[in-house]
DNA sequence: CACCGTTCAGTTGAACTAAGCAACGGAATTCGG
DNA sequence: GAATTCCGTTGCTTAGTTCAACTGAACGGTGGA
């Protein structure tokens, strides 16, 4: 047995890798070449330059949909001028900020904790304090550090579907207080009609300047997979045909670039483990599966207790249920059963139709809201995954569960 | 048949509560001199 | 007598609860053609 795998690792050792840089096709790398991106990328750097020369430049609202390179450019154009802050030490600082909900950014109080934390400020209690005390401290930092300061919020949208657009115009309005330092925002959104629906006094403060991320189209998304190849893997290790697949199938998802990549990874690492020398077009159908699984796998796994149960509750009643879909009323009797099975106290049905939104919210479900005439208002909830992978799912939940 | 009030089964918003935490300040304890 | 520890109080955040208003299409009844 030990031998066995001991001439596993050493065959793994002497085995020429497909990856030259793994890193190049992860999500988080910075090329220090960005195809066309380039308008976008100009336009973002004028806007922000004034900082250079210790002004304020104007808050930035970017939206664009997943993988269109809005962190990409954003952070590339900010570290550039970090750096070139660095060098002639002026006092400029970027942060950034994911505001995903479960991210730990998203309260006013933990986007604050945060923003302090960046600072190096790190020894703030998770609660018990009063938010005033953290904008104060923040300020405080501010002042301290005479900066000018870009604070850059990932997905805005959730936050502000969280707490709020008061948020939007409280962090600008804090330039009012400050003598030293100054503060602007760049807010990225995934949501398109994200700026249509919040308060006009947040929107006007927000977006000073606005700019969109149009989607990469096949040919686009081609030129970016084979850039990062080129650094990521040996020569001639992929088969005639694959860049474009990969891109064809991520154009189709409103060309998401960052789809395109884990495609490419994903395809490069199943043809690793099954020994092949060659990246193959087979590959890719085999990545697709993978990654939806392992998406889902991964964002169920780390669901509170309460959400696993009604996730669990969901499952169990759609592969029961004829169409695959039901109603929240079911939901909730199976909840209850659930719950008293593994003797966790259940949750009024207000908060669970709270958590079925959440879940929505997610991608892990789809729910609508619909009216079935006197039959009542309720949502028709159906699962969000092809349903060869519930079994698994259920496996996990289960095992999660002590059910 | 068109129109209209009723009804159902939740949804949704707002106010409230419990649990867990931090800070504060005063009381109790410790301790070296 | 000063320093430290302890403890109760107050006030905070956050997740969840309670209460109640609201929703919107189908149902079923009404009246008009």
């Amino acid at each position: 047995m030990e031998d066995s795998l001991t001439n596993f690792f050493e065959e793994y050792m002497g085995k020429e890798s497909i990856f030259l840089d793994r890193k190049a096709v992860q999500s988080g790398f910075t090329p220090t070449n960005i195809p066309h991106r380039i308008e976008q990328i100009n336009s973002l750097a004028g806007i922000l330059a004034p900082a250079l020369k210790g002004e304020r430049p104007s808050n930035v609202f970017i939206y664009g949909k997943t993988g269109t390179g809005k962190t990409l450019v954003t952070k590339y154009v900010t570290e550039n001028m970090a750096n070139i802050s660095l060098k002639n030490s002026l006092n400029l600082k970027v942060f950034y900020i994911n505001c995903k909900i479960g991210n730990k950014a998203d309260t006013e109080y933990r986007l604050f904790a945060q923003l302090c934390k960046e600072f190096g400020f790190a020894d703030l209690p998770d609660t018990g304090l009063p938010t005033d005390v953290i904008v104060d401290k923040f300020k405080h930092l501010l002042e301290e550090k005479k900066v000018i300061l870009i604070i850059i919020l990932d997905e805005v949208d959730e936050l502000v579907r969280k707490i709020g657009a008061s948020i939007l115009y409280k962090l600008p309005r804090l330039n009012a207080d400050l003598k030293e330092s100054e503060i602007s925002l760049i807010g990225i959104s995934n949501d398109l009609t994200f700026l249509d629906n919040i308060d006009p006094r947040a929107r006007s403060s927000l977006s000073e300047e606005e700019m969109v991320f149009p989607p990469y189209n096949a040919l686009q998304l081609q030129n970016i997979l084979r850039e990062r190849a080129n650094i990521a893997f040996r020569k001639n290790v992929i088969d005639n045909g694959v860049i474009e697949k990969c891109a064809a199938h991520a154009a189709k998802e409103h060309g998401d670039a960052r789809r395109a990549l884990d495609l490419l990874r994903v395809a490069a690492e199943l043809a690793e483990r099954q020994n092949q020398t060659k990246i193959m077009i087979t590959n890719i159908d085999d990545a697709e599966d993978k990654i939806d699984r392992d998406k889902i796998f991964d964002s169920i796994k780390t669901q509170p207790k309460q959400h696993k149960l009604t996730l669990f509750s969901i499952f169990e009643a759609c592969s029961e249920s004829s169409d695959r879909s039901v109603f929240t009323g079911e939901i909730y009797n199976k909840y209850i059963q659930y719950c008293s099975k593994v003797a966790a106290a259940p949750l009024t049905q207000r908060r669970v139709s709270d958590i079925i939104a959440e879940l929505d919210m997610q991608g892990i479900i789809n729910a609508k809201v619909m009216s079935r005439g006197r039959g009542g208002r309720t949502r028709k909830i159906s699962l969000a995954m092809p349903s060869q992978s519930v079994p698994k799912l259920i496996e996990l939940l289960k095992e999660g569960l002590n059910l």
